[in-house]
RNA sequence: GCCGAGAUAGCUCAGUCGGUAGAGCAACUGAUUCGUAAUCAGUAGGUCGGAGGUUCGAUUCCUCUUCUCGGCACCA
């Protein structure tokens, strides 16, 4: 019998003894098979070394492409498991698999890692490289690999082979070496010194086995890996910029805003970091109001018994602040909508209002974990771009998609490109029957089908009252974060007794929207600062422009041009101290001021003004109203 | 919340193998009026995150605690 082998350009070969794909490799030519990390056969990607045993359609991958670098990636992983494991003999492997840039392997041991240990270890790890341990894949019996790992001490490997494999499931076991193994899906290179040296261990933390909180605590270390040093060398460059942008950082360096020991995961906003908060807060005012909603504002406290018929008290009381008075007890808000329901059901609606969207900035404050915490991005008091929409089922649809079409703009006019799109389904602990969650789950889905967008699905993050649409953006070193999001309610309604007359002059039940599109003003500022560098874009700056004179005679001068630009509605300062130019121009532009105007005797003669903006040397001397009307108009208000 | 690391002047950081701390920038005072990313000189500034303990003596060692950072878990 002969194995058949159809390469990517249609020719065929056949094969007497099942060839491995670095043999086929070798028989093209030896540069290829140099070049080559694995192989896809039947769109399955395989070790060169492994024997093609059937016939197949066949693919040499090279070192070159995406799918090679998780192979590396994942190489990665397996060698900082031998080098953890011969440093320190007694430490147990769970798993480790490649990411985004690099990979990770979880260990148990009771001992910590340090960062000493991490230099170690890489040092372990360029040795293995370096002594180019082939690596063969192995089949191995169920009970036999159990055995295996229990009598190696291997528990949390021999657990997972237990209960996480199916009996009917191939184990494959790697060999590294003679002596090292784990057990794995693969695929792997040839051997461990093709993995080349472009890697480097950045981080140690903590992890649970298997993803649970109630299970041990391993240790996580993670690495970077690439194909090239190259690349290495640029993507450790590119993050030591990116943590330049850390919004914590650049609050201290723009004097934005600041936070205490005595308020955790609460914000003081500084001057200017108030401005910005209400350039954003304006334009997101303009977008309620042409998108037909009305602003309401609800109370910071309720009664306890509104948020136990809500189901907020069943699922987060562990996360609400609560305060007492005369012998009741209050719920500080954690959301918005029960209050929205409240001013909704105040009054008898008619199907013929609906939809009713209702509108507020909407401070909310969580007891977030302490470990949760992070900079403003998550913070325990916070305030939504909240909205709520009171509609029929035949409305949601509508109402969805024109939502997606709004939020998407905000993002671009904020100068966001790159949006997460996720649909968040129905989690384990939830309200109401399945029938109701399928119809929420396909409205979503219809809305952005009907967009042309793509989304990934997240099973088991819904809300508890509905399913969600998230939308994602990501902060300066790459980690996501939720801003916007739209959730399907039939729940909630019901549970507060809302209610609307229809056409039959019967009392029905409307269904809700939640919706908001930048989420939290904090995070969303905090990822806007990151995004901009602190450089923000004319409209948002805190400070828009500073005329600075040369000499005091322009004080006068430039005294009355401040005033100009700032009687046209700009955010502008005077720098009127007796410095150089150069160390004002210096100064304003460590503070990413936009526009520097610049006056000299010469301006306040001809009334004129020299414009420099940041990030360019090129000036620009025109007459001072014609600069007022012009950065007037770019300053506006985006739409 | 869990694992790990950290907290020293307004900021960025150094330092003390236990003898109560230092730099640069900023601030303040004075001089300088200088056309596009740092003018010069001087002055002042710290219960070394908080509480206990060990010690003749603690910013340093120990315990507890708060907060921050990195991960994980959580995120209505």
């Amino acid at each position: 019998m002969s194995i058949q082998i159809t390469f990517p350009d249609g020719n065929q070969k056949s094969f007497e003894v099942p060839p491995t794909g670095l043999e086929i490799a070798q028989g093209i030519s030896p540069g290829l098979a140099k070049k080559a990390a694995v192989v896809r056969v039947n769109g399955e990607l395989w070790d060169l070394t492994r024997p093609i045993d059937r016939d197949a359609r066949f693919e040499i991958v090279t070192r070159d492409k995406p799918e090679a670098l998780e192979v590396i990636r994942h190489d990665a992983a397996h060698v900082l498991a031998q080098a953890v494991q011969e440093l320190f003999p007694g430490t147990q492997v769970t798993f480790g698999p490649a990411t985004e840039t690099g990979f990770y392997y979880d260990f148990a041991r009771s001992e910590p890692f340090t960062e000493a240990d991490l230099e170690q270890i890489e040092a372990r790890m360029r040795d293995i490289v370096k002594r180019d341990l082939p690596i063969r894949r192995e089949v191995w019996p169920h009970d036999e690999a159990v055995k295996f790992f229990e009598k190696a001490g291997e528990k949390f490997k021999a657990e997972w082979i237990r209960d996480g494999i199916k009996a009917d499931e191939e184990l494959t076991i790697y060999r590294q070496g003679d002596t090292w193994l784990d057990m794995c899906l693969g695929p792997h290179l040839a051997s461990t010194g093709k993995l080349g040296t472009a890697f480097k261990l950045t981080k140690v933390g903590g992890a649970y086995w298997r993803g649970d909180a109630n299970n041990a605590q391993l240790q996580r270390i993670y690495g970077v890996a690439f194909s090239t040093e190259q690349e290495l060398k640029d993507y450790l460059h590119m993050v030591e910029e990116a943590e330049k942008r850390d919004h914590r950082r650049l609050a201290k360096q723009l004097d934005l805003f600041h936070q205490q020991e005595e308020a955790p995961g609460m914000v003081f906003w500084h001057p200017k970091g108030w401005a910005i908060w209400q350039a954003v807060e304006r334009y997101v005012r303009g977008v309620y109001k042409r998108s037909g909603y009305q602003e309401v504002r609800g109370p910071q406290i309720m009664d306890v018994s509104l948020w136990k018929k809500s189901g907020h008290w069943d699922n987060y009381q562990n996360n609400m602040f609560f305060t007492e008075s005369e012998k009741r007890t209050y719920a500080v808000k954690p959301m918005n909508c029960p209050g929205h329901v409240q001013i909704y059901n105040a009054n008898l609606h008619s199907y013929r209002d609906l939809p009713i969207r209702y509108a507020e900035f909407g401070g909310c404050h969580r007891n977030e974990p302490s470990g949760a915490l992070h900079g403003i991005m998550r913070v325990r008091a916070f305030t939504q771009d909240d909205g709520h929409i009171f509609c029929m089922p035949e409305q949601v649809e509508s109402e969805v998609t024109a939502f997606h079409r709004q939020a998407m703009e905000v993002y671009s006019d904020f100068g966001f490109g790159d949006i997460d799109i996720k649909i968040a389904l129905r989690p384990d602990k939830r309200i109401g029957e399945d029938a109701i969650w399928d119809r929420a789950e396909e409205a979503l889905r219809a809305a952005l089908r009907s967009a042309g967008v793509e989304w990934t699905e997240l099973p088991g993050e819904g809300a508890f009252y509905g399913p969600k649409i998230e939308y994602h953006l990501r902060d300066s070193i790459g980690r996501a974060w939720q801003v916007g999001t739209m959730q399907v309610d039939f729940m909630m309604p019901e549970r507060l007794g809302a209610s609307y007359i229809d056409e039959h002059s019967s009392r029905q039940i409307p269904v809700m929207l939640h919706r908001a599109i930048v989420g939290s003003m904090e995070r969303f500022i905090g990822i806007l600062l990151e995004h901009h560098a602190g450089a923000m874009p004319l409209w948002l700056a805190p400070v828009q422009a500073v005329v600075a004179p040369i000499v005091s005679d322009a004080d006068a001068y430039a005294r009355e041009a401040a005033a100009a630009l700032d009687a046209a509605g700009l955010r502008v300062e005077a720098d009127l101290r007796n410095e150089k130019i150069t160390l004002k121009i210096r100064e304003h532009s460590l503070q990413k001021v936009p526009v520097i105007v610049v006056v000299g005797r010469r301006e306040a003669e001809e009334k004129t003004v020299t414009l420099r903006r940041l990030g360019s040397e090129r000036q620009e001397t025109l007459p001072l109203a014609e600069a007022v009307a012009r950065l007037a108009a770019e300053a506006a208000p985006q739409r």
